[in-house]
DNA sequence: GATAACTAATTGACTAGTCAACTGGTTGTT
DNA sequence: AACAACCAGTTGACTAGTCAATTAGTTATC
């Protein structure tokens, strides 16, 4: 098999992008039988393994559906999902043909103990920025970056800081300095918005907003950032897909209802 | 290795669910290295593919991180990760300890044409419910079900529906039948409950109401159920975890960015 | 003391095979 | 026409091995 595409990679992730390209490219439609993993095999010269993975990193990414006894199928393709998708605001901003820009707040150094309010254990830099799309105001984003990853991003501290620069893309400045982001947890609810808010994101009062709560970790696990962020309810729809782990029924996503009281709307008991 | 737990189960899953116990349990701590692949081969008398594939399923739950020449971790718990994730209501209620019910409101059902419109192309049956915690109104759900599948859950629809007892639970049905959710995908976003909502949730105007919408797959990719739901914004904490696909930066969830417009609180240019 | 080279251990990727379970169609029988 | 048996093809699970890449620690060298 070719493997002009990628300098360097594994056999099978070079076979999953040969196929995925068939299936974004609509050559393969949604219903289509792929060819057996024996015919994979002839074609592209490797052991039913190798193919074997391929297929199911394909199945992971919700692009094929396997059914065993019949063969891999392309999948019917759900809501608007993109092909490939994204982890920041910058990137999935561009991705939809808008100018996503930032304005500065506020950047401040967090001590250990002001960090351990956000749930980072560690000294940190802080940046608070509002977001916008096209040179509206969409979001309110409060980052928290362990100082230990932020001083060997070099765009990121010191004299090259280059935050403020409106085209500046925190993921962008990660992946550059080598940082990758393994997984991340994320926790979102809905609340109205505040004054403060309210004035920052130029909206009239009552209004909803989604806030997002995110933590990113590295490979080893490591806290890599951390967000606050504050978005229009209604301009900003979070999407996710549940993938069943393994037979039974657990996912890669989950819910969690807090008790009330926290919320003068909600009243404490039934009549 | 002793099989006992499960009747039957391929040996990788086994092995998975027997490691996963000295995790949540505890017996493994965050930190903790898990014995080498080739030691497991001994502990349990299977070769080092199917070990590979149990620590696989681990890392994919979160549990676990692998690192290539080193070993493999119990990885460090995140926010209030919950051992083993729940998809439906009454499961996520129950879970915390607290009892759930609900109250129909509304029962029918709908034809092709009329399902089109929630993103269903057949006729369905269609529940509209208010479920509660303890007695307290939480949220309302919108159920559409392809009459296809309805029927053939016997709990679900005709003489033998069960839909009006207080405790009937809709994925425990489906799971009955033997329909299994295969993947979801899910759309969430906030806006002002109106005042058909405040009035069935019984709360205060103006209130922030999430918005989850939910279509279910079985395995086949056939549609098994479309929810439209709305929570009280802040008694409810939607959680995912976004986990890197493959090398490059694909996750399992992602954020779509819609157009403003439809809500009047959005200023629609910068002045 | 610092550095470089080496070593043992570990996971990552891959091969070439076996057998089992499942599916859809065909064939034969009643 | 209906039903059962069979069959070919597919994916699922598993084995037993190889070699490569990475890591942490040790050892030798300057």
């Amino acid at each position: 098999m070719r493997r002009n595409r990628r300098i360097r990679q594994s056999l099978y992730l070079d076979l999953a992008s040969e196929l995925r390209e068939n299936i974004v490219s609509k050559k393969w439609k949604p219903g289509d039988l792929l060819p057996s993993e024996t015919q994979l095999c002839r074609d592209f010269g490797v052991s039913r393994g190798t193919v074997v993975k391929a297929l199911e990193v394909l199945h992971q990414e919700g692009l094929a559906q396997r059914r065993q006894g019949v063969g891999t199928f392309v999948s019917r393709p759900s809501l608007h999902r993109m092909p490939g998708f994204i982890l920041g605001f910058s990137e999935t901003v561009r991705q939809q043909g808008r100018i996503p820009t930032h304005h500065l707040v506020d950047q401040c150094e967090l001590t250990r103990v002001e960090a351990l309010q956000y749930g980072c254990d560690e000294p940190a830099l802080m940046l608070n920025r509002i977001r916008l799309v096209d040179g509206v105001p969409w979001a309110i984003h409060k980052v928290v970056i362990p100082l230990g990853v932020a001083t060997i991003v070099p765009t990121l501290y010191g004299v090259q800081s280059k935050v403020e620069d409106p085209g500046f893309s925190l993921y962008e400045a990660l992946g550059d300095a080598g940082l990758t982001i393994d997984h991340a947890d994320e926790a979102v609810n809905a609340r109205l918005a505040t004054d403060e808010e309210a004035e920052l994101l130029r909206i009239d009062l009552p209004c909803a907003v989604m806030l997002v709560h995110r933590k990113s970790f590295d490979p080893r696990g490591r806290l890599l950032e951390l967000i606050e962020a504050v978005y229009l309810g209604e301009c900003y729809t979070y999407e996710t897909r549940l993938i069943r782990a393994h037979g039974v029924s657990e996912v890669s996503g989950y819910k969690h209802i807090e008790t009330p009281g926290a919320s003068q709307n909600v009243r404490p008991a039934a009549s």
